[in-house]
DNA sequence: GTAGGGTTAG
């Protein structure tokens, strides 16, 4: 037989039976021996393509494909599908469209391509013209085609949702939804893969409702729930926080033998981090046979939402460790860990990170790094990064309206509030919350009832908690207390411990014990146990010479057994983080640290400074007292002075002290080794010394 | 042809 014939033979049983070509020289080998005798017919190229493009071999696949002048069907066919199986998903299409242009009829093996390439790139449009075109041939009752068609409906009407204002989702996703319904109903067979299609197309549009009753109905279909429907339907039980309904599912994976799978595996991490059962999530991850960006992300994201932020970032690293490259979303769940524990030094490094990984125009990125610098004490470089983004969200603006808020500059989170809102960007709860916040530091008590009465009255939201606590405060530190007083009294929620704590402490500041008094009692009423209130009342009633009334609430403290809590400040410098809990004196430098305090004292006193030591307790001497006056972040600034120069350097204070507006009590004082600027968080608020740009104010 | 994790506040 002459080669030439053989090779006929050969593709002949090869139409039959393709799977006897294995190997990617096999393919190479029999395409040559066309060649060498010049017999390659339509049909022979079209085998020796679909034979490369089953080998993954596309390059060579292409070049065939373009030596023929009417590619047959099966060569249209064989490429589309691996040009989308290789995420060429625009070759994909266009190759279909030159394949309709040819005057070829594509079957039914190429829609699920071409739809999949549709989804992918967000084009609707084209979708819907497939989806004609596909009734045209009537190829709409095809099972993987219509499989595609709702998957592609679900995807791009979500995708686009999630683009667009809540409220166009709203109104149009139930049409929407009706569009993957329709073909659904009409399917003359329904498939699990069909089922499990409808199902996440439910969940991820947030019709948590719609989704579970589809999964049960599936159970009527005589179809049972695989992996691919529980990691699609457990989120929707971390969404409802129903721990106990995501523990049945738990069991039954548990039951099937699927419990390792790894979608299931970090659905599961979510669903226990949210119901705050991080324990549970520990457990589950530790179990995984195979660990992929996702799962260790949910851990992640989950040690952040329920505020172990050192564990957050441990596993991050943990997860560089085992060459699990983090992904852009692991960077938006971990940045927030920076935010909370103020490691500049940190952020900034996962800041490279995001800029090398390419990660830089991503809005959860964004919003999280602007955060976190502003957090970190940065504000500049958080302005730099908002400043540089292309589009602003509700959350990015928050973010940059809280940390101006934070950083006192009252009036300029003000302005961008407004600005948010005549860009069109309707203000969320949180964003109230920020906005409040400013106001209360700059005590703009007008402007703040404006917005507070704009919640309910233009944007329908029912202010929180934190929103009356934000006007409580404003209130107070205002000096209207009474107003405050009635204001808290008159909340459409029950007002909280600390909501009337704040008054409290307002009630300390403007010396009014009668209405401190009472508010005590409300804070007791709720919260018998409130420490601060405790300590307040009795410092109250020490400058006020009530003695009687203050050991009898020194009695009830005892007989509670209750024991201050040592308030905690840190601060960072030099990559090391140097902690101050109260009471404590093991830091290695509080000799001098106190020394300096002491002389910081006397220089504020010389520049007119009178210490108000009334309203510490009495049975300390008035040395002592002035020393108690200094807070975490008197005590940090100067902290920062002394473990900033070396032993033996005199640092020198300044003659312009300044009162922080804030806390009362402040210092402003210039090292003599650098001229930064000193940057404290204490608690929420910040504390600007010294002058100077910040090293981190350009961060980059 | 189908699936899982994310940013602001508290």
């Amino acid at each position: 037989m002459s080669s030439s014939s053989s090779a006929k033979a050969l593709i002949k049983t090869l139409i039959k039976n393709p799977t006897r070509i294995k190997t990617k020289h096999q393919a190479k080998q029999l395409h040559a021996q066309f060649l060498r005798t010049q017999s390659l017919s339509h049909t022979s190229a079209s085998v020796i393509i679909s034979l490369y493009t089953n080998l993954k071999l596309l390059h060579e696949a292409s070049l065939l494909f373009h030596t023929l002048d009417s590619p047959p069907v099966l060569a249209w066919k064989s490429l589309i599908r691996s040009f989308a199986d290789q995420s060429l998903f625009s070759r994909a299409l266009s190759s279909f469209v030159d394949m309709r242009a040819s005057g070829r009829c594509p079957d039914h093996n190429v829609f699920p391509s071409v739809l999949k390439s549709c989804t992918m790139m967000s084009d609707l449009r084209f979708g819907e013209s497939v989806h004609g075109y596909v009734i045209k041939l009537g190829l709409d009752c095809d099972l993987y085609t219509c499989n595609a068609l709702m998957n592609m409906y679900a995807k791009l009407q979500g995708m686009m949702g999630l683009k667009t204002s809540a409220r166009k989702v709203f109104d149009e996703m139930p049409q929407r939804i009706d569009s993957v319904r329709k073909v659904f109903e009409l399917m003359p067979r329904k498939d699990v893969v069909s089922w499990n299609t409808i199902v996440s197309g439910y969940a991820q549009s947030g019709m948590y409702e719609d989704a579970l009753r589809m999964v049960r109905e599936m159970g009527s279909d005589d179809i049972k729930p695989d992996a691919f429907t529980l990691s699609s339907v457990l989120p929707v039980f971390s969404e409802y926080v129903d721990v106990n309904k995501g523990r049945e599912i738990h069991g039954y994976v548990i039951r099937r033998g699927i419990d390792a799978d790894v979608y299931i595996g970090s659905s599961l991490v979510d669903m226990y981090a949210k119901s705050a059962r991080i324990e549970d999530s520990e457990r589950v991850f530790s179990h995984l046979l195979r660990r992929d960006s996702i799962s260790y992300n949910s851990l992640v994201a989950g040690y952040v939402q329920n505020g172990r932020y050192n564990e957050a970032l441990k596993l991050f690293r943990g997860m560089v460790n085992a060459k699990v490259r983090p992904g852009p979303v692991a960077f938006s769940s971990v940045l927030p860990a920076c935010a909370h524990l103020s490691t500049l030094h940190l952020g900034k490094q996962l800041h490279g990170y995001v800029l090398r990984g390419g990660y830089g125009d991503n809005m959860f990125i964004d919003s999280a790094l602007v955060d976190m610098y502003s957090k970190c004490g940065s504000i500049k470089a958080a302005r730099k990064i908002f400043d540089r983004m292309n589009v602003h969200d509700e959350v990015s603006w928050t973010a940059i309206i809280m940390g101006h808020a934070l950083h006192g500059h009252g009036h300029e989170a003000v302005s961008l509030f407004e600005e948010m809102k005549l860009k069109g960007v309707k203000p969320n709860d949180v964003a109230f919350v920020a906005v409040l916040t400013a106001c209360s530091h700059v005590g703009l008590v007008d402007k703040a009832w404006g917005y507070f009465n704009s919640m309910t009255e233009v944007y329908g939201l029912n202010p929180g908690l934190e929103h009356y606590a934000a006007v409580a405060d404003l209130l107070g530190r205002a000096g209207k207390l009474e107003e405050a007083f009635d204001f808290i009294s008159n909340m459409r929620v029950d007002p909280t411990g600390s909501v009337w704590s704040t008054l409290l402490s307002s009630c300390s500041v403007h010396k009014n014990l009668e209405l401190a008094e009472k508010v005590a009692e409300k804070i007791f009423a709720v919260d018998s146990e409130n420490m601060g209130a405790y300590v307040l009342m009795c410092n109250m009633y020490a400058s006020n010479g009530r003695w009687k009334e203050m050991a009898r609430l020194r009695l009830r403290m005892k007989k509670l057994g209750l024991r201050k809590k040592p308030a905690c400040s840190w601060i960072e410098f030099k990559n090391k983080t140097h902690g101050f809990v109260s009471g404590d004196r093991s830091h290695s430098s509080m000799e001098r640290i106190n020394e300096f305090l002491k002389e910081v004292m006397e220089q504020m006193e010389k520049e007119g400074y009178v210490a108000d030591t009334s309203g510490v307790l009495h049975d300390v001497d008035e040395e002592h007292k002035r020393e108690l006056l200094f807070g975490h972040s008197e005590r940090l600034a100067v902290a920062f002075g002394i473990i900033n120069t070396e032993p033996g350097t005199t640092i020198r204070v300044t003659k312009n002290i300044r009162i922080c507006r804030d806390c009362h009590v402040a210092i402003k004082f210039i090292s003599k080794i650098t001229e930064r600027e000193i940057i404290i968080r204490d608690n929420s608020r910040f504390h600007h010394f010294n002058r100077g740009s910040c090293s981190c104010g350009d961060y980059w």
